[in-house]
DNA sequence: ATCGACTGTGGAACCGGTTCCCTTCTGGCG
DNA sequence: CGCCAGAAGGGAACCGGTTCCACAGTCGAT
């Protein structure tokens, strides 16, 4: 592996000039720097990139936080992430964040302060106190995806007008029975983010007056969550309610799944609702409220990138646009 | 933030010993490391990263390439590299490949020498003689994941294996038409893993002198793949087979929505087998192939850190088990 | 002709660690 | 008592880049 020295001795000029011939900063004759380029490519040099970051202060590497990777709206905004940083060419250094103090703990107090990484981006991350001061103290750019942030910019969607559109598109349809699939019984148990949108459901009930119908049924976010929980609601045949809004579309995948085991025709008997267009929710024509997470990473690398090259960028907040999509999973109760 | 020097400073010793105290290397006495201990957690220093992988030639980093992060085998895979790195203090640098030569030249030519690794994880990755004269060059340690290798160790499952028992598992039940759904017009499109489930496929059929009576649907490897061209295979009555392998779970499950759909009943007029034992399998009680690719994660950590750790260590191919698990989408073909 | 501005280049310091090598000191053994 | 091995620690080189500063040469303006 050859070094800049060696690259400067083939050219026959010294390491400094090779340096500014390669970087493209400071003077250097056109010819000198052809001289240099081509001894590079000679020896087809690289520069080392410890020795770069340890001179530079920049590590052109970027760290993402991220409490799952095996979820479909991680593993999509990690590929949006992904995708952006590699085209500035800035590298991505993984941490997952799987529940547990003890790796918590070692991530803040000694991968952080490494200074490893030019800027953080961390998803739904909630952050306690300590965490945060150490976050303050590495004085690294960071940037929040979703709806937690706290003095950093952030990128995520309206949960709660996401949740609230939803149930407002099937109030409008003239449903009156619509239960709430993916809620939990313990609050703190559910991500803020799954959090928002339950109230987001429950604004609309109440704004149009059917507070006292609002159902709420327990599932982790998945669709073998929605699947058991809708079983469970579904079975009675006397409670059943007319409509559903599910707290992301694999819960309503699943209630749709278990809809149609249970013999109960969508959106004739039952109108199910989503939200997050996941991929697979065209093929069950699943009406949803769009988000892409993918988008979601770019823009986040975006803000990012804008607060590593200017430090004193204004604090943002991007609230990424939620439509409603409507398919064929609800309409209008049958009488 | 404070650099060795200071912590030397603090604790009244030269950089030299206060380098020696806290990595535990050469002669320093207890009261001296206690001293050099103290002073470091007063300041709460942490070495510079980059100081030290220029020093010591080890980065303490791993390159992951894959082919796409969200796809059900490749983030679970991701997920179990992930843990097992961070458990041994070794951070992980990700590269996505989304198809396009224009990345995987730039990752292969100038990523890759900077060196900035001490090995690397390549996932489904089908080197080109240029890509691998790359890796070779690089003289890093080499994990293939997937069942392409070429002079590297290897972690994968048996593919062709997966795909005959499954056939087999249909044989046995009595099944004479059975259907492949998965394949592709292109082979070259098609992973190499999956190419090796179709062969898999044949050799069963063809030891059961059922070879006349292959079919193979092409698909992509997705659930709407899969749903489709069960769709489209189980439209026409007359030419309904009795049984249908997936290239893998998700397509399989494509296929027993499909089946539901056209209200064909499995497993009683149509048996469904899978691979992967993905997590929504349960919900469809789907009868499968299990491998684990959290496991093979934690697999292809392990020989990774052994070449790391002893250069020399041998080339290792580990194929993962995989097990029949039987559900409830297979039985005995109706008369 | 003189001055200043600008171009082009090299030497050397520097980033923050690790490690080689040398010196000093201590204690055990012949 | 002398010698030697081993413990303890310091100085300096080194890893491979970048950048500051000094210096020389060119050129246009005064």
């Amino acid at each position: 592996m050859s070094t800049i020295a060696d690259v400067a001795a083939r050219a026959g000029v010294s390491k400094a000039t090779a340096s500014r011939a390669l970087s493209g900063r400071g003077y250097v004759s056109e010819e000198t720097r052809r001289r240099v380029a081509d001894a590079a490519s000679a020896l087809s040099y690289v520069a080392h990139s410890s020795a770069t970051s340890l001179a530079t202060g920049r590590t052109q590497t970027v760290g993402v936080i991220m409490p799952a990777v095996d979820r479909w709206f991680f593993s999509e905004l990690l590929a949006g992430i992904q995708e952006a940083l590699f085209s500035l060419d800035y590298e991505l250094a993984l941490y997952g964040l799987r529940q547990g103090t003890a790796t918590r703990e070692r991530l803040f107090d000694t991968v952080l302060p490494r200074r490893r990484f030019d800027g953080i981006i961390a998803v739904g991350l909630q952050p306690s106190a300590h965490e945060l001061e150490r976050l303050q103290r590495s004085g690294l750019p960071l940037i929040s995806v979703g709806p937690y942030s706290e003095g950093s910019s952030a990128v995520s969607i309206d949960d709660v007008a996401a949740a609230r559109i939803a149930t407002e598109h099937l109030i409008d349809l003239g449903h009156a029975d619509i239960a709430f699939v993916g809620g939990s019984f313990d609050a703190s148990a559910l991500s803020f983010g799954d959090a928002r949108r339950v109230e987001g459901y429950r604004e609309a009930l109440r704004a149009a007056g059917l507070a006292d119908s609002a159902r709420i049924a327990a599932a982790p976010p998945t669709m073998p969550g929605g699947y058991d929980a809708a079983v469970e609601m579904l079975g009675d045949r006397r409670q059943r309610p007319t409509a559903i809004v599910g707290v992301c579309d694999e819960t309503a995948i699943g209630a749709t799944i278990a809809a149609r085991r249970l013999g109960i025709a969508v959106p004739t008997e039952l109108s199910i609702v989503g939200i997050d267009d996941h991929e697979h929710a065209p093929m069950f024509s699943l009406t949803t409220i769009r988000q892409s997470p993918r988008e979601q990473g770019l823009e986040a690398v975006r803000l990012l990138r804008a607060r590593i090259e200017h430090p004193d960028t204004p604090i943002e907040r991007v609230v990424a646009a939620s439509a409603l999509v409507v398919r064929n999973s609800t309409a209008v109760p049958r009488p």
